[in-house]
DNA sequence: GTAAAAACCTAAAGCCTGTAGGAGAGGGTG
DNA sequence: CACCCTCTCCTACAGGCTTTAGGTTTTTAC
């Protein structure tokens, strides 16, 4: 019975894939396995349990999204930088809905506080930079942001990202604009 | 041996005070029949299925967090208008945040068409007349509401909501006001 | 009171999670 | 090559969840 020597990340990265092709909620330690070809018990030498996971998941999701971010906001600022910010996490989403769809769900503070999370949250404060926001309220700014794009594409969810609809779209698109004229006329004073 | 006669609005009243106290992913079939003192298979008199469970929760959350919106919109219009409803569906959040968890997982066409999900939609579309905004864009304008305070909640759900953070509510004011430029900023022309 | 409806139970099957202990594949060393 | 060690993977098992089928008992309606 030769061994196909799993480690952690393909275990991981198999975790992924699966949730991108069946769906999110169809992710567990037997659907790995059965996708690995191994017997459930032995995920566990890898991953410590099914939490961990779905961890893993998240971890490598927001590795990916990241590197997405990375790119595609480099060399652009304002506007453009947030539009191409924005465009990235849509993309991902409809590229990796599994792997997405896991973001959506609470993570434990290892994730919140992981580099990968880290990263994204320093790419959108560099975006932020491309308007004129006081230094105390770009945190602000970041989580206005995030939650924007996050409640948007969680909306979006129900439809079939496939399938785009062109008033979806065309919200999109709104949502991005509204957003870019809330951070153009942010308030100049500390009052708030 | 005194039945209890159960109703299925009963059952899904008590599934959500569970998933109140103990968490969504507490949520289960078995966990509401021990709740309710009776067998897990007794439920299925009054549910079809855990996943019907889930979309009852989804249904009860939508058509309490319609009851708040509506009084908290209630003679108000513009800025105090948009304030009221993204504070009712805060306070929402922090007061039942098991049913209000069960808002964010998918939900099935029935519960996207349902008469609750309409009644919050039609409050929403209320709300915007109290800005200049082209009828067309309506809709546009209520999916970049709902998916900014919804987006915004959902980020927050990972802190405990009973320990309010002091940065996080003004992030969650910060968000509000954007919110607010953003509408009230809305380009007039249908060119987008 | 009787009959029908429905709430609730038991039993069972199938699946999932995770632990414990063991087998054996693979790699390193002498 | 033989031997030893590590660690991947397996089997076995227990406990929990979901759901169906069939039956019992309570409630409701007449």
């Amino acid at each position: 019975m030769p061994r196909m020597n799993l480690t952690e990340p393909a275990v991981i990265a198999a975790a992924a894939e699966l949730a991108d092709e069946a769906g999110f909620e169809a992710l567990s330690v037997s659907a790995v396995a059965r996708r690995l070809e191994v017997q459930p018990a032995s995920l566990y030498s890898h991953v410590r349990d099914r939490s961990a996971l779905l961890s893993g998941v998240q971890r490598l999701a927001l590795g990916e999204l990241g590197g997405r971010v990375s790119q595609a906001v480099a060399g652009r600022a304002g506007s453009a930088a947030l539009r191409a910010l924005a465009d990235a996490h849509r993309d991902y989403a409809i590229q990796r809905p599994g792997a997405w769809s896991a973001l959506q769900y609470p993570a434990d503070e290892h994730t919140v506080a992981s580099p990968e999370a880290a990263r994204i949250a320093t790419l959108s404060i560099a975006v932020m930079r491309g308007y004129r926001i006081p230094p105390d309220d770009a945190v602000h700014a970041v989580r206005l942001v995030a939650a924007t794009i996050n409640g948007f594409l969680a909306l979006d969810r129900g439809q079939a990202f496939a399938h785009r609809n062109e008033s979806a779209h065309q919200s999109w698109l709104a949502a991005i604009a509204a957003l870019d004229r809330a951070l153009s006329t942010w308030p100049q004073g500390s009052g708030k």
